[in-house]
DNA sequence: TAGAACCTTGGAGCCACTCCAGAGTCAAGC
DNA sequence: GCTTGACTCTGGAGTGGCTCCAAGGTTCTA
């Protein structure tokens, strides 16, 4: 099948298909006479496994390392296991922070009740004297931001 | 003060800093005979501001928009209220998909128990062919992931 | 045979920094 | 006065995981 039939079938956009080929997630596939990549239910299945991790919020590096277990059937998979260990820790720590944040919002939006002068509002002046939160300065985090 | 004296005061970095002037969140201070920035306490203000924004999980673009109401005392401070509104309602909504997917992460976990060879690993075998989480499909999310 | 729909490559852009090289400035100590 | 070391300057590249684009080539349909 071509690129476009994959990405269809796995739900995926041909530029992350030629994106993780280029990356060595995807091996590189064989090529027709006009030079279109040709694709086989090896590769639908590989870039379905990728995908699933990725919606499960895994780096392409984490996933790099559960395909090499993929690929090596014999291997022992205890690293898999730690793997999603680490992953669901990160997950539960974002959410902690998260919460945080929301309820530190939550207490800077009350601060201003309704549309009034700028120099007035409870929210500019919180955040221009407020101290940084400290949860979140300065931490190099694994779990990203909000955005 | 200088650059990095900002900086120690502030919590933040130099590099920051200078990234802050040049996409126009900061302005361009005065400079010294020696080419040197050159800053107040104005601008210990300002970066403050901006940081604890940041801390907040804010985007420079939303924090561009906060610097203007800031920056004019007389106007109305409705799409302050309404940006923060908004900016928790990301923040919340982040924080579903996170208990999903931490949920979701748990039961993944609990297809092995124990290390195993990576053919007869059941976390392997489940993201193989499991249903890619509906949750996190092409979403084009304004909270990231958790990397 | 024309045109649409697909495919190719290479490169730029996104966000919010972070790091680096190579050069310049400045204060303290000898 | 000279050296040393800490600081600063600029411009540019790199991060992750895509996404979008231009300019061209291929294939399918009417």
């Amino acid at each position: 099948m071509k690129i476009g039939e994959l990405a269809a079938i796995v739900g995926s956009d041909v530029d992350t298909i030629r994106y993780y080929e280029k990356i060595g997630i995807l091996p590189k596939p064989a090529r027709t006479q006009g030079n279109y990549r040709h694709y086989s239910v090896q590769h639908v299945d590989r870039l379905k496994f990728v995908r699933h991790c990725r919606s499960l919020d895994m780096t392409l590096d984490e996933i790099r390392v559960l395909l090499q277990f993929r690929d090596a059937p014999e291997s022992n998979c205890g690293e898999v296991n730690h793997l999603l260990d680490e992953h669901i820790g990160h997950v539960t720590a974002r959410i902690a922070t998260l919460m945080e944040l929301e309820k530190e919002l939550h207490k800077l939006r009350r601060q201003c009740r309704k549309a009034q002068k700028a120099k007035d509002c409870g929210i500019l002046a919180a955040i221009g004297h407020g101290e940084t939160h400290q949860g979140s300065k300065n931490v190099k985090r694994h779990i990203a931001g909000t955005h």
